[in-house]
DNA sequence: TGTACATCAGTGAACGCGCGTTCACTGATGTAC
DNA sequence: TGTACATCAGTGAACGCGCGTTCACTGATGTAC
């Protein structure tokens, strides 16, 4: 009963950038899934956005991938370790969309809206994640997920060093990266919510970022 | 049994706007609550600080006013009814703390100032509120809802509209009000959420708005 | 290449829980006369 | 001031639900010889 559907194994998805296991092709109709972590972590993404916080469980996920409430056990220790491994996955996903083009950029100033737009569009294609990532409390502190974090703030953290050794900057770092970082997070924050309306009633990364990079940079930079 | 406990009508607490009937003097360890509407209100937003969204429960609320389970449900429809009651009230209160100390300012700038301040105070008092307000979509839309929200930005756009009639705006209100509001927002978030250290481990609203004003009115305004 | 065996990743049934909500009811309150 | 009555705001029991989690089990897989 459980074992007809296993269509989900050959899903082109691969959540962030941890390695599929390989023993798919022979996995198949099996009464092992093949890689059934990969596949809840897929799968719960997808109910978060769908469903929102409230909306996932792990024996709707079972019963999504045709699999009993107790297989899900085998590869998470409970609800909050499923959590955490999605929300630490959204973090290094997170910094991939910041540091993305980078090379092509000229300049710290550039660098730095890149790296913004690349914040936004990762918020606006993700929210409710971007929600789990910076509003959920795991019951105890999960290491990989604090590190994760951290590598993507490092990554602003990074650029605005470049930009002070390249004399653009008029602040300190860490005032150029509060009030850069408070305000492209913030911007997503009401992207996601719905509540800004530039030009039209959805706005893209893009158009957010171009209206805000100008001030943003007036406010911590000289050309 | 459930008459025993009537404290909590003695409460000096009153959320928001909202006018306490005044029969309460005459209701203690009534059959009738006295003012249970309010009290649920209140103990809703205690319950929501202290065990986060998911621990909110009308049974418990009820357990904990010594009331049925029931007895909610002569006052609000159902939990969402509640809920959007509780992010309405906390627009309004948002929107106080705003323009609190308005009229102490001597310009536009310190108004602007004053209002930020008003911000991060409220979110960093009532963190669970605060994301209440802006994160949960309830099932259907909610008039008071939408209004509250939107007296709360209003108050933004007015110190705006006055900081460009005294000639202090080096941009459109509308591109103010976006890096203004998104840095401030976002700030806030990532006070409640511990990721800003600056100085202190958990640094307080009037401590981050001095390190971010400069920033911000650097980047939209002129002296 | 074939077999024995340890390990892995599932099954399926069950546990206890707390929740939102409904409903017929009743005690308390306030009002009209 | 006293009484009849409508209305209000509770009671208490019940419904059905889905959830997280556990556990003894078993089929499938991979490895050592």
């Amino acid at each position: 009963m459980y074992t007809a559907f296993t269509s989900n194994v050959n899903s082109v998805y691969s959540p962030g950038m941890i390695k599929l296991q390989s023993n798919m092709a022979t996995a198949r109709k099996a009464y092992h899934h093949g890689d059934l972590r990969e596949a809840l972590l897929e799968a719960a993404e997808a109910q978060l956005e769908r469903e929102g916080p409230g909306g996932l469980s792990l024996r709707k996920l079972g019963r999504e991938l045709g699999v009993t409430p107790g297989a899900p056990y085998r590869h998470f220790e409970d609800k909050d370790a499923l959590l955490a491994a999605l929300a630490a996955d959204g973090y290094r996903r997170l910094r991939n969309e910041m540091v993305r083009d980078q090379e092509a950029a000229e300049n710290g100033e550039e660098r730095l809206k890149l790296a913004g737009t690349g914040y936004l569009r990762f918020a606006t294609a993700h929210p409710e994640l971007f929600r789990l990532m910076f509003g959920w409390i795991p019951s105890q502190e999960v290491p990989e997920l604090c590190e994760a974090g951290d590598a993507a703030f490092a990554a602003l953290e990074a650029i605005l060093e470049r930009c002070e050794a390249e004399g653009r900057l008029s602040r300190s770092v860490s005032e150029a990266g509060l009030l850069a970082w408070s305000a492209v997070h913030g911007a997503a924050f009401l992207m996601i919510d719905g509540r800004l309306k530039v030009d039209e009633p959805t706005p893209s990364a893009e158009c957010i970022l171009g209206h805000m990079h100008e001030s943003i940079w007036s406010g911590i930079g000289r050309r």
